[in-house]
DNA sequence: ATAGGATTAAAACGAGCGTTTGACGTTTTG
DNA sequence: CAAAACGTCAAACGCTCGTTTTAATCCTAT
């Protein structure tokens, strides 16, 4: 009863104007980034007034936290519930790469393919989240994540026993920051290549031609750390 | 004659501030990104007056871009200078793939050994600049690094005929945006885990361990993107 | 019907921003 | 040595920012 009077409020009044402020200041902020999004521009784009921000939200800080939870929450836990899934159904074998793979994508891609819930937009604002230098984002972006990765490494250190656990580290380092930055799209380089036309690509080809990329990338034999790889310091010496 | 005493004057007086500006703005701009950092803050940092900045560079935005072009410049002709001598080496025959990404990985090396040149800080500036928003940045990067981009792409085609111009352009892509992501530093997901000590690892290291994991990804078998890829839809359907 | 909390509206706050100006030494030049 | 150019400096301009305040308005519950 009390809970039906609640939705119906909600969805003309308090709550209506906090979600257009939501979805304004996630398109804003991914086309603009923190700093240079302003929360009259904001407001103004939600059709609210100035106050409603600060009222609503606390600050501009936490708004765009609350920006980044209502997505990012949801997405990490279906992440977090796929690879259980998957760990369920092949136990007690490890988990294959291409399934811890897509058990990281999958949600993505769901996320993308939803454009009433934020699409391709929000994945953007997250990867470009993802490289701004902001501590308060940097700090918010790492508890987010952290149980999540924690449990992605485990799966990938079952799956590949022989690597050593920071080479793991940092390939998942790697994994990521591909990821992120083809999400986010800001590729400068894209812009004058002939890879133009291909704007058009959806984010679920994007990410399956980035599914086998990472994956080679996981199986690559071993690096030679202590002794000097060929390639590198040959020429490094000979240098003009 | 007149060089000397050019060099001398520049010591103490003009070009001196002018460096120490460029200096302080590099340092600056990495830490806080480029909305965030005033030119007050700069120019204080440099032990200059503040119209100063606007006197030697006209706007914070050409400041910005000379910080850049200051290093991206020499660095990324040494790399198509690398490029060209692998090419004449080895000429008739086409580069191996090991030594294309060597002639990318070693400018950016040399550059990071050289602390009196910006070393690190520099290259955590760039990997941040190409995840920044602005136009002007996003404009001016992609015209630093067109006809770079374009030799390398060339390269790549040639050691790795098989592959379609078009997944070689996007395994480029998720190439640059690892290294980027590598070099910029930013791993918010880094500071939580058990990575952290690794902090000391130097960016010769982490390049070497980047270096095979893109190689491998080079090398990995096309995605099959007519055909479903059995691990994405399916779990994609059977949602709970 | 009405009291009271929730939400909006308009205005103002102080601070910081990039940029410009004009005066003042200093150096270079003819 | 005068003149022109250069570099520095303090001050100010106009603007936008995030946030706060004050009052008016709406909605729900007694």
């Amino acid at each position: 009863m009390k809970g039906n009077v609640i939705a119906l409020t909600e969805l003309r009044g308090a709550a209506a104007t906090k979600d257009r402020l939501l979805d304004a200041a996630e398109a804003l902020f991914m086309e603009h980034g923190f700093e240079a999004t302003s929360l009259r521009l904001i407001t103004a784009a939600a059709g609210a007034n100035l106050a409603a921000a600060n009222y609503h939200f606390g600050s501009k800080e936490e708004l765009f936290q609350a920006v980044l939870t209502r997505r990012l929450d949801p997405m990490n836990q279906q992440r977090v519930e796929l690879l259980d899934r998957f760990e369920r159904e092949t136990a007690p074998d490890a988990v294959r790469c291409e399934r811890i793979l897509a058990a990281l994508f999958i949600p993505a891609l769901r996320l993308a393919r939803d454009p009433q819930r934020g699409g391709t937009n929000f994945l953007r604002l997250l990867g470009r989240a993802y490289a701004d230098p902001a501590p308060f984002i940097r700090r918010f972006l790492s508890e987010q994540y952290a149980q999540m990765i924690d449990r992605f490494k485990a799966a990938f250190a079952r799956a590949l026993p022989h690597l050593p656990k920071k080479e793991l580290s940092w390939r998942l380092h790697f994994i990521m920051g591909a990821l992120s930055y083809t999400l986010a799209g800001t590729d400068a380089l894209k812009i004058i290549s002939e890879l133009n036309p291909l704007e058009t690509e959806n984010d679920e080809i994007l990410l399956r031609r980035l599914a086998p990329f990472l994956l080679g990338g996981l199986n690559a034999p071993l690096p030679e750390l202590n002794d000097v790889s060929r390639e590198f310091d040959l020429d490094l010496e000979r240098r003009t």
